[in-house]
DNA sequence: TTAATAGTGTCTTTCAGACAATATTAT
DNA sequence: ATAATATTGTCTGAAAGACACTATTAA
């Protein structure tokens, strides 16, 4: 069956017509609150509302079409900028039938860790998008606080077993700094001196540039020693979430 | 803006036709291997090479165009049969260009984990689909040897932290089975005594229907009490992998 | 009787988490 | 000097994994 005939057999007006998006939960910590990407809608539907950064799929690959949504919503340049220490990943497809009230539109939505990253200057495209502290996220277009919630709840799990929280940080930072990603995310303070410990206890995770800070903390304290994330792709053993028993259930 | 006008704007013809459609991965065990349900090809491309069941999405959620298609192809049906005993969840989304050579389709891969299944029937639509263990499973068509590859490792992980191996055992079972359920999953054997120790340990995971199996093992040995799943969500203390230094880095 | 399997006991090592102590530095 | 932070030490309990042992049942 060449494609000729293949397209005589599904003629496409048997199906109805879908548009494929994608969507980013593009995530990062600014003023030490984990903070989301988002754009402000100005047409209908869901006029006034936020939504996720997102659009159509050209001749490109998902991955790809996620990476230059983020680029065009931020401004900034993938090879230049901080775009390169991004990590992107897929989250979920979404395509429930109404998802968007216009047309079949199926989402391949994308989960992104970032450093922190300037805000979206104005003048440019990226001028409507700006960084949201995610517990301020809420009422977000079309079915993007479900994606969102997924996000998140991806991320937190991540962060338990993959080196992901680097993806946070610069590309040099202390135990401290770490420790900080790990507390915005989870939404809970983690002891110092065990977190400390663990982290250097994981095979693989960071390994020590040889320098510390030029200064001490804000309010004192000694100077810390400075790290960079280590080759290991799998945390063993995970930094555990402190024990929410009704987690479980 | 209503639809006509965001039709207008978005103009079709800017942007190729793309397919939607939905595989499944569907894995059980059989004669003690991990086994995946494959249809055979008939018709160009890869006509003669075996794939992953699945099809086009219609007028309906995706999950449901996923839980369709296995009833299809299995020739089973939700309502009766095991079918609703399936555990069905989305895995990745494949929009590669060219991944079809036909025309530009995006594909929501499904995973599913069923109790070992009937051999589809002959002279029925799901005449052409049979289980295939997972090492046979090869130089599929398409992509689907690396949908295949990520459905596999996601089960493996799967595993470790939830209870979906009772998806693949029937509606009561002894440890030694859930046993087998891990060993064929991940490929290696495990240490009885630990396993069993382990499993009851975890709150949740099993509960005891106070009965035993019927009769002893084939070869010999009492007779073993029988289980059904719990009510936890999550595995805590997890059921982690026996450790592979390799898979860390 | 023999072999296979279910289920339990025990020991060692690792790790999580609580708590404490010391050292260093900004103010 | 004072307060804050980095880093290390110690202890307890949970859990993994190795190994051994007993009990039960099919052939």
């Amino acid at each position: 069956m060449d494609e000729a005939s293949f397209l005589a057999g599904y003629d496409p007006r048997d199906y109805p017509a879908v548009a494929v998006t994608v969507d980013v939960v593009a995530l990062t910590i600014r003023d030490g609150k984990l903070s989301v990407l988002l754009v402000e809608r100005g047409e209908q539907p869901f006029a006034g509302h936020r939504a996720l950064p997102g659009g159509f799929v050209r001749e490109e690959t998902l991955d790809r079409a996620a990476l230059r949504e983020l680029a065009e919503e931020t401004g900034l340049t993938p090879g230049e900028d901080d775009l390169d220490r991004v990590h992107l990943e897929q989250l979920k497809t979404y395509g429930n039938p109404g998802r968007d009230p216009r047309m079949r539109v199926v989402s391949a939505a994308y989960l992104a860790f970032a450093p922190s990253l300037p805000e979206p200057t104005a003048g440019s495209d990226a001028a409507r998008a700006y960084w949201v502290p995610v517990e301020e996220a809420k009422d977000l277009a079309f079915d993007h606080d479900e994606i969102l919630a997924d996000g998140l709840e991806r991320a937190r799990a991540k962060l338990e077993y993959t080196p992901l929280a680097t993806a946070f940080a610069g590309p040099e930072f202390t135990i401290g700094e770490l420790r900080q990603v790990y507390a915005a995310v989870w939404g809970e303070e983690l002891h110092a001196g065990n977190f400390h410990r663990k982290v250097l206890s994981v095979p693989g995770f960071v390994e020590s540039t040889g320098e510390t800070t030029a200064r001490g903390g804000e309010r004192g304290g000694p100077r810390a020693k400075l790290y960079r994330a280590g080759d290991a792709r799998l945390l063993h053993p995970a930094l555990l979430r402190p024990t929410r028993e009704d987690r479980v259930r």
